[in-house]
DNA sequence: ATTGTTGTAGAACTTATGTTCGTTTTATGC
DNA sequence: GCATAAAACGAACATAAGTTCTACAACAAT
């Protein structure tokens, strides 16, 4: 798919990414050709048009500096922005997302984290833990949890879990017992809880849990 | 020097910033307008110079999306490869960072995190926790710390203690009082302990702890 | 030679986009 | 309450910047 260039497109390209590197947005077309000692803008753009075609950019046309540097967004698919949906807390129906809060780029607010912390799941969204409910799980106020979108859970995994009876959100490592559910704190000092089956909704698989100290932004 | 900052000029970096990640260039002054609820352009340069002014932007005057992101600019790398350097554990000194296990490239183990993480701080590496002696502190067996290198840390900062006389490593929140330290366990539900100012030698801040579930553990 | 394809030029045009400025509304201090 | 500053508005303006078009040279295939 990707072509071999000739050495004008090559040039071209190289100039863009220091250019993005350098100055943090893209070049018009008339830097490109005075960077590139082109004297014309027509050529630059015959030019873009090759490297568009072959894959190497992304244009948007009509728009200024509408150049996106593809191999430079594949480099971003190491980075995340995962949408902080909503809150969990003691109390409260742990929130689950929906097609309008799902999108990164409309959500309020936005956790960045490399694939290495959501261990390469798709589908992550993060919720803010209120309250101190779940200092049980080793999860304190204001923590972050990446969560992965599922209804149930392996044994042995962490799940977010809403109590029906008892309407009460936790997270717990979630085992499937004869006839009956066990859960278990991270914190293994403590006890596991012994639920029926039928009163717990798996809300989420926990990924990661995220605790930042110092001060906020 | 970078100044706290109103909702308005918060929630323009904030589009600012999820604008560049999602479509690979800056938007222009009516992109802002529209996303972020504002009426006239006038309103967002307003805020522009106040951005740019607190150094939380830099602007290319006349130059069409010549906005920049200072923390995304030139000398940021969005992604951070963290250094592994050692275990923190209740009975072993902790691990100082070196010149030699300081290079992510030459440490045996890394983590990849985003400055998102970090906040931005310089110096960081990252410890791993061993064993479940610090659940008080709601940091469990094989969490990681990410800790940024300092001798000193300033009060309610939580930090990497170790205390000589009794030879053990924790992670407490830090405040030094009138002839005494006091160490807070981060879950409120402990009791402090109070020590010797003599006694404590402070190995680094904590910025982060991250703790992961599911495969590889 | 003839024709067609590819690469380069430069001017003209249109739209996108930053700036300015006078005015109006909303806080803030006295 | 009044005076003053901070913040928001919207229109008008200037120019930055993408696109289009015609022309022309270089070169390959016919």
């Amino acid at each position: 798919m990707v072509k071999e260039l000739s050495s004008k497109p090559q040039q071209i390209i190289n100039f863009i990414c220091r250019f993005v590197e350098n100055r943090g947005y893209p070049p018009t077309i008339r830097d490109i050709a005075s960077g590139c000692a082109i004297s014309s803008t027509s050529v630059v753009k015959y030019n873009l048009d090759i490297l568009e075609r072959n894959g190497y950019i992304r244009r948007h046309g009509e728009i200024a500096r509408g150049i996106e540097i593809v191999t430079h967004s594949a480099h971003f698919k190491y980075r995340l922005l995962v949408p902080v949906i909503g809150q969990i807390a003691a109390g409260k129906p742990i929130p689950v997302p929906t097609s309008d809060t799902w999108d990164a780029a409309a959500s309020a607010e936005t956790i960045e984290v490399t694939r290495d912390l959501t261990r390469g799941r798709e589908g992550i969204y993060a919720l803010r833990v209120k309250g101190w409910s779940m200092v049980d799980a080793l999860v304190s106020d204001g923590d972050i949890v990446l969560m992965e979108y599922v209804n149930a859970v392996d044994n042995g995994e962490v799940a977010a879990i809403w109590l029906k009876a008892e309407r009460e959100a936790t997270l717990k490592k979630f085992y499937a017992e004869a006839g009956k559910v066990r859960l278990q704190p991270a914190n293994t000092r403590m006890k596991p809880i012994y639920v029926e089956p039928d009163n717990v909704e798996v809300q989420g698989r926990v990924v990661t849990v995220i605790r930042q100290f110092g001060s906020g932004r």
